[in-house]
RNA sequence: AGGCACGUAGCUCAGGGGGAGAGCACCACCUUGACGCGGUGGGGGUCCAGGGUUCAAAUCCCUGCGUGCCUACCA
């Protein structure tokens, strides 16, 4: 028996215990009797702490899967978390550095020690609390990007592409954060536009005959500039060209160069190239032969090539070096300007383009893939208007700054020999050097980014390069559900890596969400102090609530703004299903449904009305779920759960239990009751099964297991639906003359309801036990068409009805008088419209005939209407 | 600089060429035996502005204003 109130916690982590005890949510390698069904979990961060994303992402993974699970499939849900390199390593420096030790104090063997024991200790924590929120992973299959397996797949990888020619080692500049002393994927950098200037430095010409002046947003840089550039057919410069400068305070001869890339519109139409740290300078250098003079060290220094601001911070050195230049009579001018400055995603540190070497991916042939395959449809981005955003993007590619040089993650399988310089790139350590056969041989240093062992998930996961079984059956995913703000960091990766090592996409549907804001659509920051914690959501409402809630905002393309209050809203919805359950519980004690045969020639009006209602229910959420269009899921449940189940058929089924008929009634407040359970259960999953557990009849020992209802063609009856509906609209009509009027609930009234046919008279007169129940009313008589209308009455009019109450002793008449005035207003003002749209013989002519048929039948019910409102009117009155 | 969304009831948002919708909030009434975390009834909107297409526009197109996001090597 349920409780009075719905207490959360407890039946939560009693049901998420028994749902694991009992492995419900393991999927078999071996069963050929159910299709297949997989999703890989976007892997959080191990060091990650659930926040609304990973909620809302999880959420409506678990509703696919176990939406899916219920309908039949063999469901996968492949859980696991990610090294996530400089995060990781930055949180652990973080708790080392309270201790006062630093990484290099370690040593690189003992710091990734560290890293080991704290994911020990701390790993699990996102993995707890994604069992909170329901999350049915197939957690025996848990897997971490840093695992033996899933190493090994990245070091096949690398080796296969570098043989390939795929992957190369290289100088390049490259975006590097001077706190993480490591370069970055261009991806990893923010940009954000900030409050500078633009100084105009003076460059005389080396034999006196002038000066060029150059403008530039970082002064400091020109300590290495080894040329200046300027426009082939700009006229003010062109006698220059091939001329040389002299560099200011560092008097060194450069020359004027031309090139096609300068901007003549832009600052002097004159460029201060500086090949070592800018990636424009360093092209043109390449296509110019300059010299490249780093000036700039690796922690944003200056170093000897700097002259006399050797040792400077590169921000102190501009200063000085804007005094410098003012006190020689170089500096121009100095402007405000808007700079562009781009932030490391880790750190928002100011990047520093660098010269070094690094490793890259040859992206071109791998995107080019990448995107004939959603060209071709093999795999779709949902919603559409992102395709558009990845073609842009993949048409778009640069090569793939892979090395990091950072110590967290899989270390590059490289060797350099000492001997004789040759690199060597090889899944497993090399004995010797393969062309000198020297013994000293260095593994490169740097590690790989996250997102390369990340790019390989779908497949690595499962096992790959081994052919397993799990490959075999649950390659490629059915959908990947995630973030469009990792599109490029992880799904574009995905699809290359995946087209290219298992020779077929890694999923058949992309999902992108929306991002979850704050109640002001305000991105959540710890730094705004808006951060809305999901756990703290769930200890308040509830898991369920607060997942009914995200997928209620998961509005396809658009972003969720939690809000507090409609977490309460759903909180209460929860409630609402446990009430319906108690109450359809205490109505069918001791009632078998499988001892009684089901006759549906027996159903009463209400029980077929709600069996066909269900049954547009299950249709529409069905198509909705397979349309990923969650909130319109959350919705149809919603609506029928409360509002027709509820709100209609509970309370129609009160009188109806004291009847002949009960049966029939305990039979369908059952099968309506566990339908909606199942129907809600990928959604709230935790109520569900409460409920649905105390219900007699299951054919499953768990709703996790139980099928997902089906549409059932032997409960389509349409006209008793339609009979229904006219019931309705008079308990609907004689509630609202109550209401409007006044007429408290206690008096019971008595109606007469005006009938065009006899046929539908009888109809109603049959079930006027309805009528008399739900709107309290004594007596319910009929007249027809040529019948005399009461006199002294209110009237509601309603699908070619005439509701009348007679108030005569019961209220005020003024009141109605008051209210039919005012529904005649309505009315007349409708009806003038649709007038004026069937006066327009351009309407009538055009407009398809379905249109206009609708349109007339509307103009004859507002005819109606309209009529029987002033002979009311004129009744009242005399 | 380009691109993509979005501007609908007090708030948060659905909808999307033919009678303006939901939840919350608001007002009135209700100790009806599942539920006051409830029930019934009700008020409330030039669907951002302007133009165009159409018989018909909140919905499609253009322009503007506003907001948000993404991409980019203009020093």
């Amino acid at each position: 028996m349920l409780d009075r109130d719905y207490d959360p916690k407890d039946i939560e982590q009693k049901w998420y215990a028994i749902w694991l005890e009992k492995n419900y949510f393991h999927a078999q390698e071996h069963d050929d009797s159910r299709p297949p069904y997989t999703i890989v979990i976007p892997p959080p961060n191990v060091t990650g702490v659930l926040h609304m994303g990973h909620a809302l992402n999880n959420t409506l993974q678990d509703i696919m899967i176990r939406y899916k699970r219920m309908d039949g499939f063999n469901a996968l849900w492949m859980p696991g978390t990610d090294h996530a390199g400089i995060a990781t390593q930055n949180v652990v420096e973080k708790a080392l550095a309270e201790k006062g030790i630093s990484r290099h104090d370690l040593g690189r063997d003992a710091f990734i020690d560290e890293v080991w024991k704290w994911r020990e200790k701390h790993g699990g924590l996102i993995i707890s609390q994604l069992k909170r929120l329901g999350a049915s992973c197939d957690w025996d299959r848990i897997r971490f990007t840093m695992d033996d397996g899933l190493s090994n797949a990245v070091r096949k990888v690398f080796v296969a592409l570098y043989q390939d020619g795929l992957i190369y080692r290289s100088d390049y500049i490259v975006n590097w954060c001077p706190r993480c002393h490591s370069a970055l994927s261009d991806l990893e950098v923010e940009h954000e536009e900030e409050d500078g200037y633009l100084w105009h430095i003076r460059y005389p010409l080396a034999d006196g005959s002038g000066e060029v002046v150059v403008a530039t947003t970082r002064p400091e840089t020109m300590l290495g500039d080894t040329a200046v550039a300027v426009n082939p057919t700009d006229e003010r410069y062109k006698a220059m060209i091939g001329k040389d400068l002299i560099l200011p305070v560092m008097n060194r001869r450069i020359p004027i160069i031309a090139d096609a890339l300068v901007d003549k519109e832009f600052g002097t139409g004159a460029v201060k190239v500086t090949p070592a740290h800018d990636l424009n300078d360093y092209e043109m250098s390449l296509r110019h032969g300059l010299e490249v003079i780093v000036i700039i060290d690796e922690s944003g220094n200056m170093n000897a090539n700097a002259g006399p601001y050797n040792g400077l911070d590169r921000f102190e050195c501009r200063k000085r070096l804007e005094t410098d230049l003012q006190d020689q009579g170089f500096l121009v001018d100095k402007t405000h300007y808007r700079v562009p400055v781009g932030k490391c995603y880790r750190c928002k540190t100011t990047i520093e383009p660098y010269l070094s070497k690094q490793w890259f991916v040859k992206t071109r042939s791998l995107a080019d893939e990448a995107v004939k395959a959603v060209q071709e449809g093999r795999t779709r981005i949902i919603p559409r208007n992102w395709e558009k955003v990845y073609y842009e993007w993949m048409n778009n590619i640069r090569d793939w700054c892979i090395s990091r040089q950072i110590w967290w993650g899989h270390r590059i399988p490289a060797w350099y020999c000492d001997e004789c310089e040759e690199v060597i790139v090889s899944e497993t350590e090399p004995a010797g050097c393969s062309k000198c056969k020297s013994r000293t041989l260095r593994q490169e240093t740097d590690v790989l980014d996250t997102w390369f062992s990340s790019g390989l998930w779908p497949f690595s996961t499962m096992g790959w390069p081994e052919h397993t079984e799990t490959l075999k059956r649950f390659y490629p995913t059915d959908v990947l559900i995630t973030g469009f703000d990792i599109l490029f960091f992880w799904v574009a990766r995905m699809m290359m890596l995946g087209l290219r090592f298992m020779n077929d996409v890694p999923f058949r549907d992309v999902y992108l969400h929306a991002l979850v804001r704050d109640e002001q659509g305000q991105k959540m920051s710890k730094s705004k102090g808006n951060i809305v914690d999901p756990i703290v959501e769930m200890d308040k409402y509830g898991a369920d609530a607060f997942r009914f809630a995200l997928t209620a905002f998961a509005a396809m393309g658009r972003d969720v703004r939690i809000s507090d209050k409609r977490i309460q809203g759903y909180r209460f919805f929860i409630n609402k299903i446990w009430n319906a359950g108690k109450f359809v519980l205490a109505n069918i004690q001791g009632f078998d449904p499988r001892s009684m045969a089901l006759d549906t020639a027996k159903l009463g009006l209400a029980e077929k009305w709600i069996l066909f209602e269900l049954n547009k229910a299950v249709r529409e959420a069905r198509k909705a779920l397979d349309e990923y269009r969650y909130n319109d899921v959350a919705d149809i449940l919603y609506q029928f759960t409360w509002h027709t189940f509820c709100d209609w058929y509970i309370e129609l089924s009160k009188s109806m239990l004291n009847t002949d008929g009960a049966q029939y009634t305990r039979w369908v407040l059952h099968y309506v009751m566990k339908s909606i359970l199942e129907l809600l259960h990928p959604i709230i999953p935790f109520v569900t099964e409460e409920v649905w557990q105390c219900l007699p009849g299951r054919e499953s020992e768990s709703i996790v297991i139980a099928s997902y209802p089906k549409e059932r063609p032997e409960f389509v009856f349409t006209e008793d639906a339609e009979l229904m509906s006219y019931i309705i609209e008079v308990i609907s009509g004689v509630r609202s003359i109550r209401g409007e009027t006044g007429i408290s609930p206690s008096v019971m009234l008595d109606v007469v309801i005006r009938v065009p046919e006899s046929k539908l008279q009888s109809l109603i007169g049959a079930h006027s036990v309805h009528i008399k129940d739900l709107a309290r009313v004594a007596q319910v008589k009929f007249i027809n068409h040529d019948g005399e209308r009461p006199k002294k009455c209110a009237l509601a009019v309603t699908k070619g009805l005439e509701v009348y109450v007679p108030l005569e002793g019961v209220v005020d008449i003024d009141k109605e008088t008051e209210r039919l005035t005012k529904q005649m207003g309505k009315v007349k003002k409708e009806l003038e419209e649709k007038n004026k749209k069937l006066n327009n013989p351009n309407f009538v002519e055009k407009a398809k005939r379905e249109v206009v048929e609708e349109q007339l039948k509307i103009k004859e019910g507002l005819e109606f209407e309209l009529q029987s409102l002033q002979k009311a009117y004129s009744l009242l009155l005399g």
